[in-house]
DNA sequence: TTGAAAGCGCTAACAT
DNA sequence: ATGTTAGCGCTTTCAA
């Protein structure tokens, strides 16, 4: 393995002038840089990362930590932050915890150990004394989910109104029974969702039934089951609000199943405007989250704690939108 | 930040003892062990992991290239992939390369300069001789991809005999005009899925028709938009084996607009088995193709190279299967 | 079973 | 503009 040293041999330098060239070139004369070039060419020199991560104790790396890879939106996140870091020169170490809380907090360690430069949380359901006990010490941004009550760096979407979009939707198409499919309550984002749904309700002088509010699990399973459920009730909703498209696709499979056709006999809209809801027929009209841009925006402001750049916001709330496509049924009124 | 030192001070041992405690803990005795032990918990002594890496040249660390994260095929076999090298105490770099050559080449320097101790690539479209090359020097294992006249370690399942499976299935259900989209024709697992329509063709006496091959892009969009083009045909095909599951939804879509309806009208098998097919309406026939394991399989293989085990195979091929649903129209004719 | 000591390859402060 | 030098924190060989 050729080391510095050789090239610095080679070319009648120090160590310390082939060291410049490679992270300071300006400060080398012109000439002297050509030199040393030409022989880090011709050895065909590599620098020992490692040796320099050890000496100036950064790692250009940052860690992700995810709920599960395996999931769209997350998938289309972690997209967004690869994207970021890898302009920015930075590299991004993955961290499964398949919805452990244990998981989460054996990568902690990683920031600890100086292994990593900073972290984006995908998922925060440690103790929120910790949480705010680790930022304190080391760069860490949150998104997809959100943290009440704690000043963390943040980047989502407001759920709470997005959803209220969502149900106004259905209620502005005439709609009076309009029922939720819950995202597993546990998740603030879920809460949140909830939280819209209930508002858009009440702003409009509907009754919350609770016997419409049932809680899924974000899988089409769930959404197929708490719709079977709910087509069985007496006065069965008209229209539903999904906290997640792929629950849409349950809902509308159930009605299917149960003689109905969305939108025709049910109204439906999801949420996070995967590409299944443009896929799916009928297509979802459903709420767009800016996954992407999530993630972007969130190695962005990760960096920029790393490199100590001066932060003014330090929670982003970014745009979501309303898709409208066939499941609601409001292209069926435009067509009169 | 307390080291190893001020351990080994208030210890009354010598740095080298810590450090065996940390790594050889069974050529200590108990008694110093113990009382190391202590001190550690006692001062909350976290190991400086860039020391270390940088003193024994080695990461835990394997890259793992994917042409893109945000598709599900190559999420899933990421998730497989983490989940071996977790186990084993391995991280997970990413790198993304967007499909991007270049990005292959550049992330070979991630090798060279020691920052991992492996690679796993799950898109290998550099020139074969540098991949030799490389391969010679360093740990790889290839997945997802393959790659003809090079002994590279592979998991992969057996592209041929599987689309040959797919296609036969459909012609035993009747049909003599099987059309094909291909996916991208530059990947190896698209021409190896052409071959084996060709051969289920040729294996049943079937001509093979050039018009009903097309080449998609493994997108919705390219389904719907080949098989538009083929429905216009004289003589269009009645059944269609696409590359992928989710053209097939797009064949599917086309067909509806067009008046027919799959599986009544126009019989669909698809490729891959992502949730995709299981969710859409109707469910769609595919081939399975065990993503998660091949992940864990190849990063399996990934490590018992890294730690030196004897290998007795380089090359696993996984099983596939053809999993029946709705959108062939066998299930059709059970019910008569 | 433990300690002493060298040194991994680089960077940066300081000197020239 | 370039060189000298110390040292980052750990692991490992050798010696005791």
């Amino acid at each position: 393995m050729v080391k510095m040293n050789d090239v610095a041999e080679r070319a009648n330098v120090s160590k310390a002038t082939v060291s410049r060239v490679l992270r300071n070139p300006e400060t080398v004369k012109k000439a002297t840089r050509d030199k040393v070039l030409a022989i880090i060419e011709q050895l065909n020199y590599q620098p020992n990362i490692l040796a320099r991560h050890f000496r100036r104790s950064e790692t250009n790396t940052i860690l992700v930590v995810v709920p599960n890879i395996m999931n769209t939106v997350f998938s289309h996140i972690l997209g967004g932050i690869e994207h970021a870091a890898g302009e920015n020169g930075y590299r991004v170490l993955l961290a499964n915890t398949n919805q452990q809380v244990e998981k989460e907090y054996e990568y902690l360690d990683h920031l600890k150990q100086r292994q990593v430069d900073g972290m984006i949380l995908l998922s925060a359901r440690m103790d929120k004394g910790i949480i705010a006990e680790v930022m304190k010490q080391y760069p860490v941004v949150l998104t997809a989910d959100y943290l009440e009550g704690i000043a963390i760096p943040t980047v989502s979407i407001d759920n709470v109104s997005s959803a209220r979009t969502a149900t106004e939707h259905l209620i502005k198409l005439g709609h009076s029974r309009v029922a939720h499919i819950t995202g597993p309550l546990h998740l603030q984002v879920s809460q949140d969702r909830l939280k819209g749904y209930r508002q858009a309700l009440l702003q409009n002088n509907l009754d919350v039934d609770n016997i419409l509010i049932q809680e899924g699990d974000f899988s089409h399973e769930s959404g197929y089951n708490q719709m079977t459920k709910m087509l069985a009730l007496e006065h069965p909703p008209t229209a539903v609000f999904s906290a997640n498209d792929e629950m849409a696709t349950g809902v509308i499979k159930a009605a299917k199943d149960y003689g109905l056709s969305a939108p025709e006999d049910l109204a439906v809209v999801g949420f996070d405007n995967i590409k299944l809801s443009a896929i799916y027929d009928p297509g979802i009209t459903t709420i767009a989250q800016p996954m992407f841009e999530m993630g972007k925006k969130a190695a962005e402001l990760l960096l920029h704690q790393i490199t100590g750049v001066e932060m003014t916001k330090r929670q982003y709330v970014l745009e979501s939108e309303l898709i409208i496509r066939d499941s609601c049924g409001a292209k069926l009124l435009n067509d009169d």
